[in-house]
DNA sequence: TTAGGTGCAAAGGATTTGCGGAATT
DNA sequence: AATTCCGCAAATCCTTTGCACCTAA
């Protein structure tokens, strides 16, 4: 079957590949972030003979014909996602580096404002949350009692 | 005379060698985010005995120390500021990549919920707005029939 | 004196690219 | 058949590091 990422690629007059194909449906069934390591690491699995130079001509293609967007959630190596109708932002769990997105509509028009107050039009924004997990309730009251004796900074 | 980030680093108990007094310097005297390469450039131009590697290696220590605050703009090198007091986000235009500065004290609690209600406690956060700038009430008007014929989609 | 800094050049990690051969349209 | 793509290895770009030599404290 042809998969969502393939059908927009050939949508875009790309020519199929066996390789093209598979990472097209790598793409098509991640729910992730994968970087292009790990984009690779799953497309290899479904056919040995890819090689990680297609990987990252693919992703880079695929971003240049808007099908996919590339995130960069800091450690060094640019992630990949693809590109939704519906907007939204991400939060990132220090401790995991696991990443889960939300939608901000409130917040758009606030942003909108602010921009239009330094004399500018809002083109497109970039909001990553930083966090760590909350503990139950019994565990919480022992992380603040920690806190109030040492409290901790702002984390990077 | 002893330059701010010079007595940060005092403070600290950096050892002051001439080189470092002189990325001190430059660093106290940017009002802009500058990349190692341009920290390179204006301290070299104050002391020629200057490698880049000494400006890579006191950067990072000056992050570690809280002194400074590397930055991502996109682009591929990592930029740096001071670290202020006043907490501040960044609108980078677009078109010429200058970087304005804004404060957002009225969002962080709003941030500080969604990240609730996701489960997490926030930690940082990282929000740039990406905007061009508006032109003239006169160039405006034409802007906006242009844009009611063909609107344009979030760009990036 | 000595712990820590510096320059240089080599090493690293992520990403791109030149090239001859291969697959798609 | 023409165009586009692929694998491989070499090349690039930004950043870090090993080593032998300085220097602030």
């Amino acid at each position: 079957m042809e998969s969502r990422i393939e059908r927009l690629c050939v949508e875009k007059g790309l020519k199929m590949t066996g390789q093209r194909r598979t990472i097209a449906r790598v793409l098509s069934e991640a729910t992730d972030h994968p970087d292009v390591e790990e984009l690779y690491r799953r497309a290899a699995a479904l056919d040995a003979r890819i090689s990680i130079a297609t990987v990252y001509r693919a992703v880079r293609l695929l971003e240049e014909k808007g099908i996919l967007e590339r995130r960069d959630f800091g450690g060094g190596r640019a992630r990949y996602e693809p590109t939704e109708h519906g907007r939204h932002d991400h939060l990132i769990d220090i401790d995991t580096g696991r990443v889960v997105e939300f939608t901000d509509d409130a917040h758009v028009a606030a942003l909108q404002a602010i921009a239009r107050q330094l004399g500018f039009d809002l083109v497109s924004h970039r909001l990553e949350l930083f966090g760590r997990r909350r503990r139950p309730a019994t565990e919480r009251r022992a992380v603040a009692d920690e806190a109030r004796t040492a409290p901790r900074g702002p984390a990077r």
